[in-house]
DNA sequence: CTACGTGCAAATACTTTGCTGGATT
DNA sequence: AATCCAGCAAAGTATTTGCACGTAG
């Protein structure tokens, strides 16, 4: 049975390959590095189809654009507030069986835990800014 | 000492005396309700800052306007994946110091646990529709 | 031949910015 | 008089939608 279209196929894999959670943009040029042609029209699309079946799924993530995570486990994410950088974190199983109980006690349909901080490579940036401006 | 200049005076207060997280167009509207006559630019760079000083949070809710909090104290929401309704959830003490632990062990700067379902009202309206629609 | 899904471009939605003018000190 | 901040409108960015075409079944 073929569940899939062609373009469909490209983004779940491109998603599946990747662990920067990108975004519509970050995908789109994703395929093209890897010639696969591709609209943006149809990434917005296909990642609205993917995430209602909970193939995908959205990173909360209070960034200006939409992030997206291949992996649609319940685990948490770090995020970067200035470049958007966002990265696993990891999670004790002890959080993890809280974080199912509350699902499983509310009937919640999914949850997102997000730590947000600074990157280094944003630190280093912000004191030299602090330097050369004062 | 007076910090607040007379329009973030006000968003603060409508802030304070809320339970909904409103966007920037739903403060705009209580405002108005209140005769306190604002312009949404006004409100999203008074916003801006108090998020900076973090007087305020920005919720993860996943939702496509940002929306905002008046307690930026370690909590966890609920948000309706249809409409967008935010309530705050209980939360455990246990999770809480879990939580906590992460945040200091890894210097974050702030977290967000949110759980994602749909409301009652949004059930219902989806369930007619099926009806309807077949 | 039909149905579906793509890609482009236009439209919409959300947010930020530039500028002018009024208020505050 | 100088500074700060508000409000409007314009610009900018992200996302959605309409439509015509191509392709697979």
């Amino acid at each position: 049975m073929k569940h899939y279209s062609a373009q469909r196929a490209i983004i779940l894999d491109v998603l599946s390959n990747t662990k920067v959670h990108p975004s519509v943009d970050m995908l789109y040029e994703m395929c093209k590095k890897q010639n696969k042609k591709i609209g943006k029209a149809t990434i917005y699309r296909n990642l609205q189809e993917l995430v209602k079946e909970k193939r995908v799924a959205k990173v909360s993530c209070n960034f200006k654009e939409e992030r997206f995570d291949g992996d649609n486990s319940v685990h948490n994410h770090k995020v970067c507030r200035f470049c958007g950088k966002i990265e696993d974190a990891p999670c004790s199983s002890k959080m993890l069986k809280l974080i199912s109980e509350e699902i499983n006690n509310n009937s919640y349909e999914s949850v997102g835990l997000t730590f947000y901080k600074t990157c280094n490579n944003c630190k280093a940036k912000l004191s030299e800014e602090v330097v050369k401006n004062g």
